[in-house]
DNA sequence: GTTATGATTGAGAGCGCTCCCAACAACGCG
DNA sequence: CGCGTTGTTGGGAGCGCTCTCAATCATAAC
């Protein structure tokens, strides 16, 4: 016993149209050299027997499958329970629905999944990809780079520089403004909460940080004391402004490299009973819509539009389609501060 | 100018080996048929050419894509806020990824949705489909059914209820457990936070609740004063509790619908000075691994594993595309208490 | 009436792959 | 030595679609 074969193909609507494949196709896709009365039969012919087409059939000779991958190097459990991660896929999804593309998401955790994510971007499931490796040390971006269909970075690409779409955002002037608000409003020992130092976005935060403070006079020696490295998590930043205030308990502010860590770092200095902004300025990254205005006080936070990103990635690759020639760059998106209460 | 178009066929591949295409094909799919001599030769020549079979045209002739259609059946911004939702995308992607399937994510929230949807899955792009659909009044279900791919639904189906393969949880059963729990230690005024009543789910638990209390021999009428509706988020599970704890100061208990929820009540009682459990016993819905567990006190909650649901409803699918004579079906899997320290 | 023009149309090739089938060599057996 | 048998191979059809090209027809122009 085998399953219905009847799906009718597009010589089964023709026929029963009393046109020609050709036609039936013309009249399908649009083709305005159809007479309006072979289009009428054709689309009701197709609607009765419930046609519809073939995409392995299409997309084997128009070599267009209308699928974007979405690849997310890390661990699937660490992406979705980051914000910041799934507000960036939320984009990508409806920024590709209004192009009338899918998305097809991929997570990449460990060497295994590197070769079938290759093997499933170059075996022409897509026409393209959006690719988010925050890792220095991932395999992936260098793998990746020998494939036919075209790939945009977001972020960083792993360690490659040269030869890559990206769409990036300027994290280390987003610290810079950070720590320039918090000098301007009179905070003397502004200390940092970092990301993760295998990740380019967390040490260009981190190096923003250093040089503007260094660049006000600040003593290096002094900036190694008031930092702390965390790994992008509430417990972490919490963990972190622990450790900061034991070291440095006369800190006056601090900028955290992440709104979820900020919150971690929000509950630290409040079970240590320090007021926000009052005893310690606290700045974020991020402006996650619901993160940072939910937190008390509402936090002020460097503002960056995963939207944004998204948006200039999926229009970089789309141009790619279209057989433009755009030379591989990277595209650096402004961040700007939003202050609201805590500092 | 056009892109490079010198992708590798098979039959380059066979060229460069200096066999036929036919052996080229069973060397690379593996078919015991072919001299070591052979395989060797079309192995070196695939890597060598940088070869990847085109997907297309595998898929036209064997009428498999190796992709799955993940649907969530609600706004994207609801369920990548939704620790549950995310968990069960990460169980699909992983079990799927296991059997080498990738997953293709999609939303579906609206009507354009709904067609494109449709559309999707009976296109090809995919060889079945998981999908969510909690709401009762969704129109995607019914138009799912008549669509050639199978599709396995994880939980309700909108409102259907024939015809269609299911693996649901048993959430009246759920209920009737944290209601018996909370019975047999001494409550004696038990209410509830309900979630939307447009969920099949929600609806169950809901009548769980009732049902086993009016069995208890509680009056109906007071029932429904001891009921408050919210929306499955954290602030809507405070505001219900609020209301409940203004309607019912006598309140000894309460049986929450989700986790998250219960985390909102869990801040209204803290806000309003009752103590848990000692004032006002709490009992949740899902069990949600980082959820339940960080909460003070530790939530007691109804458990059920999303990753069970998850390869429950892959097997079917497998079970489906392979032929097998599978009569539709709803599966219920059991859920069970899992006491901490909040009731 | 004849020819140019434009709008429609159908035939056919071919996208890159899998799979059926026939061909063939090499082998052992009666 | 002829035969079947086994292992291996290449040819060819065909999956369902798009797209080019030439054919057809109606209409307008001369």
């Amino acid at each position: 016993m085998v399953t219905q074969n009847d799906r009718p193909t597009l010589e089964d609507v023709a026929a029963f149209a009393g046109v020609s494949r050709s036609t039936a196709s013309r009249a399908l896709n649009g083709d305005p050299n159809v007479s309006r009365q072979a289009r009428e039969a054709v689309t009701a012919a197709a609607r009765d027997l419930g046609y519809s087409p073939n995409q392995a059939a299409r997309s084997l000779v128009t070599r267009r499958t209308g699928a974007v991958g979405v690849v997310l190097s890390e661990p699937e459990e660490l992406v979705l329970a980051d914000p910041y991660r799934t507000s960036v896929m939320r984009s990508a999804y409806r920024e590709l629905a209004d192009l009338g593309s899918q998305m097809v998401l991929m997570f990449c955790d460990g060497r295994e999944d590197v070769a079938r994510t290759v093997r499933f971007l170059d075996g022409g499931h897509v026409d393209g990809a959006l690719v988010f490796a925050p890792h220095r040390a991932d395999p992936l971006p260098r793998a990746l780079r020998p494939l036919r269909p075209p790939v945009v970075f977001g972020g960083p690409a792993g360690n490659l520089s040269r030869g890559v779409h990206v769409v990036d955002f300027d994290n280390e002037s987003g610290a810079r403004l950070a720590v320039e608000y918090l000098l301007r409003h009179g905070r003397e020992r502004i200390a940092t909460v970092a990301g993760p130092q295998d990740q380019t976005a967390a040490r260009h935060r981190l190096s923003g940080w250093r040089k503007t403070l260094s660049a006000a006079g600040f003593d290096s020696t002094d900036l190694t004391d008031l930092a702390e490295e965390a790994d992008f998590t509430l417990d972490g930043g919490r963990a972190a402004m622990d450790r900061l205030l034991a070291r440095r308990p006369d800190l006056d502010a601090v900028f955290v490299a992440s709104d979820l860590m900020a919150a971690g770092a929000l509950r630290a200095l409040h079970d240590a009973g320090r007021r926000v902004p009052g005893d310690v300025a606290v700045v974020g990254f991020d402006d996650h819509p619901a993160l940072a205005t939910a937190m008390n006080p509402p936090l002020t936070t460097v503002h960056q539009n995963p939207a944004d990103q998204v948006r200039h990635m999926v229009a970089t690759l789309m141009a790619l389609l279209a057989g433009e020639p755009i030379r591989p760059h990277r595209k650096v998106l402004e961040v700007l501060m939003k202050v609201r209460g805590s500092a």
